[in-house]
RNA sequence: GCGCCCGUAGCUCAGUUGGAUAGAGCACCGGCCUUCUAAGCCGGUGGUCGCAGGUUCGACUCCUGCCGGGCGCGCCA
């Protein structure tokens, strides 16, 4: 049977071999025409399928590596073909410990392409509202953007990292009146707390820092901030109320000073939001305010830009954005009936705007909740005259938190939601980015803060660093045993045996599985490929002897782990979870 | 009602863009420490890939329709 199959793949790949070479015809044609006349035709088209696509690819080095590799029947056995899905011709030898040779002689940039061409790209990601600290949903998009930016400029592109910083609108108000009735409290007056205010502890020491830097000057008399509503605030009691309470802080203390309590109570926040992501090792290229955006007149010549498209109209005394002729559910109002500029309206001119600063290709990291969003931004811009692929949206889906077997309700304006500071704290910076990246972004992720923190088998993060510390043991074993390593006495031939395949084979796949990753901004692929990197060591670890007399065989087999331990190192960085010697 | 995401082993999830007998981890059962870290290794149990059609030589993957779960559908930000 075996042989039968065999014989079916050789005359496969040689009626390919012409085919490739003068470049004429379609490979696949070829060889599925003639599979079909074969017994074993689903096989044989399979296994030709496979080759089609290998050939399209790179139709030269394919040829050469066939007709390489079909006097050397025992290698090429249809097996060992499919298992490696064939493209891997790193099956014949030299190939094979190129792979190796290539992780030993380039270290820490091995994996690392150009196939990105220095294009430009920016990752915008966690952009949360600086309304209070980052919760454990912020944590994921920071984890995944961190890690994509990695990933992409691994590959050759130019990354610029950003963060956009939500501090103009209702919700920044309703934060600096929050502030200011606390800070009211600390003068001794007391005003009825809005229902829909942050009532949330973090707030008591914002307010603290205000009293302490402005003292009583901001003082009012409480009657006159807890008035009643204005006769035209919006309906619905709740934000009557609060919307009272911000015009009448407006008017008592006079716009430039309740903008100064904005100022204070954003950039409190955002201290907070830095510093949370600086400790989980994300950093930013840029921290762009809304605010500057605004006064910076970028949303009315954005809009001016926009009319001038043909695609803005007006109705019922607003001006809408025409986005179902791209693929929206309905238009949208870029500039309300009272002529105030909706979110939609600045979101369009910060984009419009990143593009005019030499990006080439915008990648969003957003929450799931806000998917209903992508269509409009990207009709907007290709309204502008961009194309439609220069906008790319990452969604996000739910991260949900266990402690035991028991969910754990999140509400944000009561501030009974878990931090990411409280996260970190409590399961580690390494295994929060770990866990973070271990599921597809647009999974919904369960995240078991006991399993998370639990220093045991359970945990794969730990799997991971582990193959990297144990290398480290045993170089450290190699020298109280008298030995030390030397690179040019290994004879790598020697690394024969079926678990030293394996490990060269997982090596050799880093720089594609890379380049994959970054293509599909799929980081989590990096994940699973590092466990199985790490397994494959594990296994080999427990079936051989490293240290052993042969010097050539000893070399050669540390030459091996090094490689394993480079490439974990590598790929921990790029995921931003360290690599310790030692555990 | 409309839109997006998900449905794969008891549980949590991969599945290389359509390829051979669908894979890991956890859990469960049985083995391996006088030898480089047992945070490890080896073996075993466990599946109608939500359901039904369709396209194809070939479908977990693509198309259509159902079923079930999550999220979103403001002149809010």
């Amino acid at each position: 049977m075996k042989s039968e199959l065999e014989r079916l793949l050789c005359e496969a790949l040689r009626s390919l071999v012409p085919a490739v070479l003068s470049e004429a015809v379609d490979p696949a044609q070829v060889v599925v025409e003639r599979a079909r006349d074969e017994k074993h035709g689903d096989f044989a088209s399979n296994i030709a399928m496979r080759l089609a696509k290998a050939a399209r690819k790179n139709p030269r080095e394919l040829a050469q590596a066939i007709i390489a590799a079909l006097p050397n029947s025992t290698l090429v056995t249809s097996a060992e073909i499919a298992g490696a899905g064939f493209i891997n011709f790193r099956l014949a030898r030299d190939a094979w410990l190129a792979g190796l040779e290539a992780v030993a002689t380039q270290g820490a940039s091995y994996g690392r392409s150009s196939v990105g061409a220095g294009r430009k790209v920016m990752v915008e990601f966690v952009s949360a509202n600086p309304t209070g600290p980052m919760h454990v949903g912020h944590g994921r998009g920071a984890a995944y953007g961190a890690t994509l930016g990695n990933l992409l400029e691994a590959t050759g592109h130019s990354v610029y990292r950003e963060y956009y910083i939500n501090d103009a609108g209702r919700q920044i108000d309703i934060l600096a009146v929050s502030v200011y009735l606390r800070y009211l409290e600390a003068c001794g007056e007391t005003v009825a707390f809005p229902s829909n205010g942050y009532r949330a502890p973090y707030i008591l020491p914002v307010a603290q820092a205000l009293f302490a830097k402005r003292g009583d000057e901001l003082k009012r008399p409480a009657a006159t901030i807890a008035a009643g509503a204005p006769p035209d605030a919006p309906a619905g009691d709740k934000d009557k109320h609060i919307d009272g309470l911000i015009q009448n802080s407006r008017r008592a203390l006079g716009d430039p000073e309740f903008d100064s309590i904005v100022i204070f109570a954003r950039d409190a926040m955002m201290a907070d939001i830095r510093n949370d992501l600086e400790e989980f090792g994300v950093r930013f290229d840029r921290w762009y305010s809304e605010r500057e955006l605004n006064q910076s007149g970028a949303i009315d010549r954005a809009l001016a830009e926009l009319r001038k498209s043909g695609r803005v109209f007006t109705k019922d005394g607003a001006e809408w954005f025409k986005s179902t002729e791209f693929g929206d559910d309905e238009d949208r109002v870029v500039v309300r009936a009272n002529g105030e500029k909706t979110y939609f309206a600045s979101d369009i001119a910060y984009h419009f705007d990143k593009l005019q600063r030499g990006h080439e290709l915008l990648i969003d990291v957003w929450g799931a909740d806000h998917h209903g969003y992508v269509a409009r931004v990207r009709g907007a811009l290709v309204a502008l005259g961009r194309p439609a692929d220069s906008f790319e949206v990452c969604l996000m889906q739910l991260v949900s938190l266990f402690r035991g077997g028991e969910k754990l309700a999140m509400g944000k304006r009561e501030g009974n939601f878990v931090t990411l500071r409280e996260l970190r704290n409590e399961v580690g910076n390494d295994a929060c980015r770990f866990f973070y990246l271990l599921r597809s972004h647009d999974q919904a992720l369960d995240f078991d803060l006991e399993l998370a923190k639990s220093r045991s088998n359970e945990n794969p993060v730990y799997y991971i660093q582990y193959a990297h510390a144990r290398v480290s043991s045993v170089m450290k074993q190699l020298g109280s045993k008298g030995y030390s390593y030397d690179a040019a006495a290994a004879n790598l031939a020697l690394l024969s045996n079926s678990h030293e395949q394996t490990v060269i084979t997982a090596l050799s796949r880093y720089p594609e599985m890379i380049e994959q990753a970054a293509l599909n901004r799929a980081p989590h692929s990096l994940v699973h490929y590092l466990r199985d990197l790490a397994n494959t060591l594990h296994t080999y670890y427990n079936a051989e002897q490293f240290i052993v007399e042969d010097a050539a065989l000893r070399n050669a087999r540390l030459t091996l782990v090094l490689a394993v331990q480079q490439v974990i190192r590598n790929g921990l960085g790029i995921l931003g979870v360290s690599a310790p010697e030692t555990m």
